[in-house]
DNA sequence: CTGATTTGACCTCT
DNA sequence: AGAGGTCAAATCAG
């Protein structure tokens, strides 16, 4: 992840904006939210790259999550989170052992 | 038939 | 014991 790529660093998407150019959105460890629903976000887009953190009101939308990321996914478990209006989707690579991608996500969606 | 999804059960951690 | 994450049998779809 080159830093030259970097146009804007932000707190919190841009509220309205269409991302209709974007890449991926991938969650990124972050040890200051280990407890809890959030999480550090890192969006990709083609002329854009912003840090988010992703309160449990928020919801990463489906178009969001699931844009092509060059994984094929496969949904191997959804659940009730506490203090969530959606179900939590869980994904892993379809080839996990034979490409050895240890990959996997999380997903809510409306 | 083959691979993906659904969904309740099961496992692990706190 | 409760919550979050994963498994796996049944079911669905191509």
């Amino acid at each position: 992840m080159e830093a030259a790529a970097m146009t804007s660093v932000m707190e919190e998407p841009i509220e309205g904006r269409q991302y209709e150019d974007q890449l991926r959105v991938m969650l990124l460890p972050d040890d200051t939210s280990s407890s809890g629903s959030e999480g550090l976000y890192l969006f990709i887009g083609l002329n854009i790259l912003c840090f988010f953190r992703k309160t449990s009101d928020m919801l990463i939308e489906e178009t969001t999550s699931l844009v092509e990321d060059g994984h094929a996914w496969r949904k191997y478990g959804q659940k009730m989170v506490l203090n969530a209006k959606h179900p939590r989707n869980y994904y892993r690579c379809t080839h996990k052992f034979d490409q050895g991608c240890q990959a996997t996500k999380q997903v809510e969606r409306m």
